[in-house]
DNA sequence: GCCGTTTTCGGCCCGACTGTTTTCAGTCG
């Protein structure tokens, strides 16, 4: 219900926008719409409640049309709006350098309200010749259209990540560059990254954007001064990805990482809060008239303003402005301690029980749990009875040739499609560890099949059951979350004390971040896993805690980030109900 | 459309860049 609202009203945003509507009216519904979709409760529950106009920014306007909506299935504004704009214009809102205002130039005068439309009036020249719109101008709207084309949507972080490391290292090795950081999404931790922003120190800003612009990597350049460069990197499978550099001086350095690290909505809420004061906050600096007052790091801006300072994953403007809230304690990777859902060649994994024992050890950590796949998933190669029985003995034996490092016995169980487990409670008993998790018949059950939800909570209810393994099962860009009751799974994980996982895997994200901060409100502990099926995956840890700092999960809502002895008490508690 | 310790009207974040302009509008982050 809450998704299909937040579509509802962001729609009416964008049609409101094309039909040249106030900015800040069409941004009021926007806002709602964002706020809606992060919402922990249904709008129904709060709608019977009474306290719609209680969330901050639903007000009298946008609480009878959710109303409207909850009676009747429809919003008549949108309707109407609807009639008015042909449905393909919103579309156009999506390419890059278009804006609605040019938008409603060409609908009005041309009578394009397509992507196709507008490719035959720029083919045909007729788009040059409105007033106000060149040749330089078509171009860039033409190199937009084959950029939404070929990009398929957001890139997933694991891919952005690695871009920008390529061109961090590529930075960091010029002459003249004193300090190279990643900013926006991708070091807010998103899951998918519209483009990548880099940002650096240098006095020779000219020539750091031209061997930046000329990296052999460089599919287009779109720009590239004195102080800024922007270009076009291929991916695979055919999309594009836009890396931005920009290049400050010391002083600034602060204002301009915050900045264009964002969110915008967090940003947004800062300058208010030094207006409020009578200072201005610009990405050069915080200043008081002529004064600046801060501006050389992000730490002395939030100081100035009377905050603490905010890490990079919760500045999303949704309630790290209220007072009191402080963010010392969230779980960072230094925390983790080991690593409990992770395969071998036993299964589908690439290395054996020591290899992985080894990579984990030169992460630092003091114990691995070793958790293959079960028997019913045969395409992943899941383990027998019999199987399981002899890698059960292979993992005791090469723990024991270690020093002052566990391994864990573990499995990766199926919960099947009745919702029994995929192997006998005696079996389970023999494991250190165990990981639960939906890998077949994702659908919505029915026809005598239990659904996603009855089958997790029947895991749940097995003692045995350490941690539910990527709870919702999506795929980033490519499946869908199971339907899922998320509300009944994080109180039923409460009540008989099973943990949920953050799934590290860049593929995954699973829980993602909002479902984080659902089951930490509730009390119900988290695991930070990789999911690895090589030892090289097992760096990607860096990926899940971002996603779990991004749900405000603190270092004590994560069993991972015990100490051994700790975390088998914990398991021991849990087996004795 | 939302909001209020300048409270029911009149604000609502800010600057850079670009391309088209001859003083500015549109878009972006």
């Amino acid at each position: 219900m809450n998704s299909e609202l937040a579509r509802a009203f962001e729609n009416i945003a964008d049609l409101l926008q094309i039909t040249g509507a106030d900015t800040f009216r069409v941004n009021s519904y926007r806002r709602v719409s964002r706020t809606i979709r992060d919402l922990a409760d249904d709008v129904r529950t709060l709608h019977e409640a009474g306290v719609l106009q209680e969330v901050k920014g639903i007000g009298k306007g946008t609480a009878g049309k959710i109303e409207e909506f909850l009676e009747t299935g429809r919003i008549a504004l949108l309707d109407e709006l609807s009639k008015e704009v042909p449905a393909g214009l919103p579309r156009l809102l999506e390419i890059p350098g278009l804006g609605p205002k040019t938008i409603a130039l060409i609908h009005s005068a041309l009578k394009v309200s397509s992507i196709s439309d507008l490719k035959q009036a720029i083919a045909s020249g007729s788009l040059a010749e409105l007033p106000g719109l060149g040749a330089q101008s078509v171009k860039k709207i033409a190199d937009g259209i084959a950029f939404l084309e070929a990009s398929k949507g957001r890139t997933p972080r694991g891919i952005a990540w690695a871009v920008a490391e390529n061109y961090l290292t590529q930075l960091r090795s010029l002459p003249d560059v004193e300090r190279v950081e990643i900013a926006g999404s991708l070091r807010r931790g998103l899951e998918t990254i519209g483009d990548v922003d880099l940002l650096c120190i240098s006095d020779a800003g000219a020539e750091v954007v031209r061997r930046f612009t000329t990296h052999p990597g460089v599919k287009r350049v779109l720009a590239a001064g004195p102080t800024k460069g922007s270009i076009v990197v291929d991916l695979e499978g055919g999309a594009e990805l836009q890396v931005d550099l920009r290049v400050v001086p010391a002083a600034s350095f602060g204002a301009t990482w915050q900045y264009f690290t964002g969110s915008k909505e967090h940003n947004v809420r800062l300058r208010e809060r030094a207006g409020q004061r009578g200072w201005k906050l610009n990405e050069w600096g915080l200043h008081d008239g002529d004064e600046m007052l801060a501006g050389a790091t992000e730490e002395e801006i939030y100081a100035r303003l009377d905050l603490p300072c905010m890490p990079p994953e919760v500045r999303e403007d949704r309630e790290e402005f209220a007072a009191g809230a402080a963010f010392d304690d969230l779980v960072s990777a230094a925390d983790i301690r080991g690593d409990l859902h992770t395969h071998t060649t036993a299964s589908d994994g690439k290395n054996s029980i020591e290899e992985m024992a080894a990579a984990a050890r030169a992460l630092g950590y003091k114990y691995l749990a070793i958790t293959d796949h079960s028997r019913s998933s045969t395409i992943a190669n899941g383990l027998s009875l019999e199987r399981m029985r002899e890698h059960i003995a292979a993992i005791r034996a090469a723990n024991a040739r270690l020093k002052g490092f566990t391994l864990l016995v573990g499995c990766e169980c199926d919960i099947l499609p009745n919702g029994d487990l995929d192997y006998p409670d005696e079996l389970l008993a023999e494991c250190d560890w165990v990981v639960a998790s939906i890998h077949a018949a994702m659908g919505k059950g029915g026809r005598g099949k239990l659904s996603p939800t009855e089958r997790t909570l029947k895991a749940i209810a097995n003692r045995y059951v350490c941690v539910i393994g990527h709870p919702t099962g999506r795929l980033i860009n490519r499946r869908e979350a199971m339907e899922l009751d998320m509300p009944r799974i994080v109180a039923a994980a409460h009540d008989t004390g099973t943990a949920l996982e953050v799934n590290a895997s860049w593929q995954r994200l699973d829980l993602k971040d909002l479902h984080v901060r659902q089951a930490i409100q509730a009390g119900v502990r988290l695991c930070i896993d990789t999911d690895a099926h090589r030892t090289t995956q097992l760096a990607a840890i860096t990926h899940g805690v971002a996603t779990a700092r991004r749900g405000w999960a603190r270092r004590g809502d994560v069993l991972n980030t015990l100490p051994l002895k700790d975390l088998k008490a914990w398991v021991a508690r849990k087996r004795r109900g």
